[in-house]
DNA sequence: TTGAAAGCGCTAACAC
DNA sequence: GTGTTAGCGCTTTCAA
């Protein structure tokens, strides 16, 4: 049994293949100029040893690590679980490794992570949600920590999202079309209340800008089940025909509480979701939805954090929106009646 | 405009408290005899400079990282999404980051984050999906690197994951309990092989316990479209009532597909899945499953990883099966005609 | 109770 | 082409 006491260093090669520390660095990372049999000689050490050179010891002489931190609010949420995916596959095509820290939409728990994911040294840092004070933003700008907000917004650090205006223009537009008036938005408590905020103003606007009535109230947030209540009764009285959510985790569990209340969807109301998650596409749920770009958002969310990496550039932050699409499926119909 | 050009060393907050280094770093680490006014003056230094200790230097030097890797096959999947936060929060509540790598069932792809994570020094690894050759589980066992398998299972490992046994049988004693005797499982192709083929050999011991025929022809895989026609054609002749899947995901495929054949669910066929995610209990789907303890799963997981990071034991492997239990809803019900 | 010194494994000048 | 040297920021003996 030949149990190694210990990972073969940059050390171990050098000696068993008679050259010195440079030389093998030079070939692990093949820069400079090698003489290919002195190569080969490497290389062949290399292999016998089984030797894996250490990140660690890279990172602490470079000052830099080969490592992005990701932070999400919940995982379990489908849309975020997708763009983490994409995210982690984007950056792994840069030969960089991803740190991922689930935040349950805990400010505290997400200062306390981004503060774990900084000592770890990472590159760059991507936020998916940001639930936290401003002040953590500020610190993150003023040690210059390259930072992206991705599905997510903020003035002061580079950001991709979709535009909100478009999408809740394209929503509204065709509740409109099918003969609605009266349409309501609806939150919940998990989503961060920045992209809460919007969302409503955008919804907000979509609607004034189509002349209809705002529906009376403050907008209704799916906590606990007594906003739910609310909304049943709402649509109970025709005071809403249509809702428009947040995000398509609210929209599926509004019509699942709808239709335990014996309201129907789409007969009674109609339901419409944001992000296009593949959940809504199942033919039991059928969602018609704001689909967010999924694929594109990664992409550039990277893009703009790899670039800002690299670059080494400090602000003026740098901002892009992304037009979202409507997908029509059966959750939106005719208004009845 | 006051931009540190770098972050501050322990050597800084050092010349700053005008002690040395050993006692910042006897400070930050809690250890050693510190005067009390030395600490409070650190302290004070250690404020004013924000100095955060540096991960990766005393990585290095400790030889050992407090950072776990997580492979998981495909995080777009409900079940193991859930499952990866589950772990990011026992790991962190153990003072560790997590590094997660997604490998879309890929051995390749696999194989190449394995060696990523272990370049950066993780501690430990966790594997929720092992598609890949036994070569590179036998090369982290030789090389020591704690390993733990989570919903997943190998002899040489520590390994948690559910008794499938118990599983399939408590569906097989309800499908039959409903009057079914023909009854298949199907799989699908992102479901890594080991797992695969354990699942369809308990479920096959299972129907042999009750003294029911096996469905003829290899057992059906969810692929491409063909297999699902050819699932669609058993349930036509009759030749299957009922169907256990591989897991949640393939489940709900399966319903989608039959729905779409005209085949009514639980009318003509029942669907019973594996997993007993959220998603299942939603209304409209309304799966009967067989529910994995996800809480215990990630639990455990943990605790074997951290054991044998902190033991520093070489093996033998310790094994834990975990009791499952049947989720009965919609999806399945009396058999017809 | 504190400090000096050695060194973790690697890279990056700069000699030779 | 290849080797020598000097650290990266920290922990860890071991003296003082």
């Amino acid at each position: 049994m030949n149990v190694p006491s210990r990972r073969p260093t940059i050390h171990d090669v050098a000696a068993l293949s008679r050259v010195s520390k440079s030389t093998v660095s030079n070939v692990t990372r093949g820069v400079g100029t090698v003489a290919p049999e002195t190569r080969d000689r490497v290389l062949e050490a290399i292999r016998t040893l089984g030797y894996r050179p250490n990140a660690v010891a890279r990172n602490l002489v470079q000052q830099r690590t080969s490592v992005i931190g990701v932070v999400v609010g919940d995982l379990a949420n489908a849309f975020y679980a997708e763009l983490v995916k994409l995210m982690e596959k984007e950056a792994s095509l840069r030969g960089h490794t991803t740190m991922i820290c689930n935040t349950d939409g805990h400010p505290d728990l997400e200062a306390a992570r981004i503060e774990a994911l900084l000592e770890q040294g990472v590159g760059g840092l991507a936020l998916l949600e940001f639930t936290g004070d401003r002040a953590v933003l500020a610190q993150l700008l003023a040690e210059g920590v390259p930072t992206v907000m991705v599905s997510c917004w903020a003035d002061v650090v580079d950001s991709v999202a979709v535009d909100e205006e478009v999408g809740y223009g394209l929503a509204i537009a065709h509740l409109v079309e099918l003969g609605h008036r009266r349409i309501i938005h609806v939150s919940d408590a998990m989503t961060e209340p920045a992209t809460r905020r919007s969302r409503q103003a955008a919804h907000d606007r979509a609607v004034r800008r189509h002349r209809l009535a705002t529906v009376g109230g403050p907008p209704p947030r799916l906590e606990e089940d007594e906003p739910l209540a609310g909304l049943v009764q709402a649509v109970g009285e025709a005071t809403a025909t249509a809702v428009v959510t947040v995000n398509d985790f609210t929209a599926i569990r509004v019509i699942e509480g709808l239709e335990s209340a014996g309201r129907r969807v789409p007969g009674d109301v109609s339901v419409v979701g944001f992000d296009g998650t593949a959940l809504g596409g199942l033919s039991r749920i059928s969602l018609t939805s704001i689909a967010q770009p999924r694929e594109e958002l990664a992409r550039r969310g990277v893009e703009l954090l790899f670039d800002r990496i690299e670059s080494g550039q400090p602000p003026p932050a740098r901002h892009q929106r992304l037009t979202p699409t409507l997908i029509v499926r059966g959750s939106s119909g005719p208004v009845e009646g």
